[in-house]
DNA sequence: TAGATTGTTAATCGATTAACAATC
DNA sequence: TAGATTGTTAATCGATTAACAATC
């Protein structure tokens, strides 16, 4: 089961949502201040809105080396602990299948090379739109997804195809050998245990958000159970 | 009862993101098998691989009627009962600032429809861009962005600038009334008390996969429980 | 009735927060 | 030293899971 193993390794999916939010502040930080060397718990707690308890404990599970009392930690190396934590040193490969608005968006971001992710390819059923390059990257037909999924060994692959093709796709990528599927349409995957699907749950966002909205009409309303709009 | 009790209790975040699954998966039974009237709980509960506990307790949150013993929830009356939770049958208004590729993705995206979700309007910084319609979206001047909010009266801004413009545009939807700000921009942003921020953590995301892998990677290796570092 | 499924109450688990001694 | 900050241990909180009686 998915959960347990992680849970067994004891690495938290908070702790992984938490880091890439002290290490932006980190970097921003320090792009501000290039003097400041160092950086207590407290301060970035109080800067993100966190508890300073929780803060220093994410710190001191992933640092590498304690932190010092009055001082606490040196912004440089902990910039590096948290990259070397979530691994963006090491490089992870990935195809994409879907190239449209939103694939080609992340084609086109130049941002994920910082994060370890590397897209080398990606694949649409669309023959116009085969053969194009986009942001460098080649786009194939879909059938060829397997193939190449095979050939080039990747981990990774990033379903941005509609609905209706996801669970097509994402076969194809577990029989090309893909480990880790990033899937974007609005569907639930099946695929065998050892592959873990990670749904960018677009509607659970947005329901928040409409609750959040929810809330805040029935608070100014003095309305309890007000409807929505 | 569900609705009407949403506004006054906080409702724990971990529901809004099931219920999405939920409704994925009777929407898409439903249309394998119309001849399926009622679903259990541990149907459910075994389809999405989660606890039959868990499932009989969300839906006991969400639904207007109780579940028989023996036969269950009617599947119609189920979805229904979670699309009015979730708030899509009532209209959240949005605009968008920037429309490069991920925001065109949004712009063009058919399916927030469904889930209550109406993009007015978006806006962008390039005057090439300014004037365009897409999928039947004006993109008006980036600084029109506030009076605009103001004048629409909407509730949720979606932030899809890059990252060094993205808090100037938040600070602007502020000003213009916003509510709940979905980001996509990889910085923390800084609102009143009163805006509710989700960021949607694409970065986390990656880390979550990369994670695995390199889990996956040690176990084949024959190391067991051992940390990253 | 017998069996499946419900909803509820109690136990467990994990994550967050509080309290505090140690250290520079 | 005095004060800030650390890391750790204990208490709290919330969410998940287990146990069970009620019901069709």
């Amino acid at each position: 089961m998915g959960a347990q193993e992680r849970a067994s390794i004891g690495i938290s999916k908070q702790l992984l949502i938490r880091l890439p939010n002290y290490l932006n502040y980190l970097k921003t930080l320090r792009k501000e201040n290039e003097s400041l060397i160092n950086i207590s718990a407290p301060t970035i707690a109080a800067a993100l809105g966190q508890n300073e308890v929780q803060v220093r404990k994410d710190l001191a599970a992933v640092s590498s080396s304690a932190g010092k009392p009055k001082t606490g930690f040196c912004i440089k190396e902990l910039i590096h602990d948290i990259e070397s934590f979530l691994g963006y040193d090491s490089v992870d490969e990935a195809v994409l299948a879907g190239a449209g608005n939103l694939g080609r968006a992340f084609l086109s971001y130049k941002g994920f090379d910082d994060f370890g992710l590397k897209i080398l390819m990606a694949f649409d059923k669309d023959e116009k739109v085969v053969g194009q390059i986009i942001a460098g990257k080649h786009i194939m037909p879909i059938d060829r997804l397997q193939e190449f999924c095979q050939r080039l060994k990747v981990n990774i692959g990033i379903i941005t195809v509609p609905a209706e093709q996801a669970q097509e796709v994402c076969d194809q990528m577990v029989r090309g050998g893909i480990l880790a599927i990033w899937n974007f349409a609005p569907i639930h995957l099946s695929v065998p245990d050892h592959v873990l699907v990670h749904n960018e749950n677009m509607v659970a966002s947005l329901a928040k958000l409409s609750n959040h909205l929810a809330e805040r009409m029935s608070d100014e309303d003095g309305i309890k159970g007000g409807t929505k709009k």
